[in-house]
DNA sequence: CCTCCACAATCTCATTGATACGGTCTCGGT
DNA sequence: ACCGAGACCGTATCAATGAGATTGTGGAGG
């Protein structure tokens, strides 16, 4: 048995959180909340579980109806793993792919009207994130005490990072030239 | 032609600043500055000039030796897709994967001792890549306009957002079960 | 002259990403 | 009851990618 990669673990968990599952419902899922750290393709919502299944992590039923949907359970191994990667502090280096900074970074090469440019669409961009993750934070289900507490944590280090995003783009569109923030 | 996708422009915009290049160095520069916003792993560095050089965006010139290495040249049309592309203040969405967040996210189904030791371990992780963007701002060379403002532009976002992991993770570390930071 | 290590490029192969395609269910209208 | 439309759901396809092993070169020191 492979050693599962990271995509492996987000069905996973969200199988061992919200009961058994299709692989459409993971893709709703997956879009719901764990998109801003943990892209996955949606063709690759279907493979994990397949692949998860021959290992033994995963149980698969499948439906009847012609529309065969197929439906994953969680195993005693599979919640086992799953506790045992919780468990390791370490994991593979965090990467970010932002094509603004890039941009930016290559901004020297190119018209200096064109940072500015860059610079409003990203305040933009990034103050709806900043908006949209407050209010999911505002709309939390006080009740369910462990749920609500890991889901606020992660929300308030996406505000956290959405606002150093929203203060450096919109500085650099009011005052380019200005150095230090 | 393809439409070159965005790691075609790192390699076109890094030659067209540094002038004439091997794959090898294209490397060095990659890991250098542009991993933290778009890394690429050293393979393609050898495929898309290749690429590139069939687009007509370069031009390749052999190297004699038996280290045949290949140094590539940026053309006039190489030079004019690129401005076209910095003058585009569109691009793909930004992405993330961090490993952390992921397990943050799934905090409830582990121990809570867990997200101590993961705090405590990424809380070291960032302030260490604090420390490295802090240094080389320092560092800075204030000699050549242009590079500098660029340069000094996005290690002032890197900081700010590192800024923004070693304070949740810290407070994290601290004051588990404390909801707003 | 030989050895060792950093330098440099390429190859391989399973996995991925992108996306088109093929069914199926539901619901409103007739 | 029948139909059409649009959302729902799953799979297939295929080139591109990622990971990392492998092959080879040049130079510095013994």
């Amino acid at each position: 048995m492979e050693e599962p990669g990271v995509q492996a673990y987000v069905v996973l968990g969200l199988i061992a959180r919200h009961g058994p599952m299709t692989p459409y419902e993971l893709k709703a899922r997956v879009e719901e909340g764990v998109e801003p750290f943990w892209p996955i393709p949606h063709a690759q919502l279907y493979r994990i579980p397949t692949r998860l299944a021959a290992d033994g992590l995963l149980r698969e039923e499948a439906e009847e109806g012609g529309r065969r949907r197929r439906v994953f359970h969680v195993t005693d191994a599979g919640r086992a793993a799953l506790r045992r990667w919780l468990a390791d502090p370490g994991g593979p280096r965090i990467e970010t792919r932002d094509p603004a900074q890039l941009k930016l970074f290559f901004a020297d090469l190119g018209d200096p009207d064109d940072v500015v440019a860059l610079a409003r669409e990203q305040a933009a961009l990034h103050r709806r994130w900043l908006e949209t993750y407050r209010e999911r934070r505002a709309r939390l289900d006080p009740s369910d005490e462990a749920r609500l507490t890991s889901r606020a944590r992660i929300l308030k280090l996406g505000i956290l990072h959405e606002r150093a995003y929203v203060d450096f783009w919109e500085h650099l569109a009011e005052h380019p030239g200005d150095l230090d923030l």
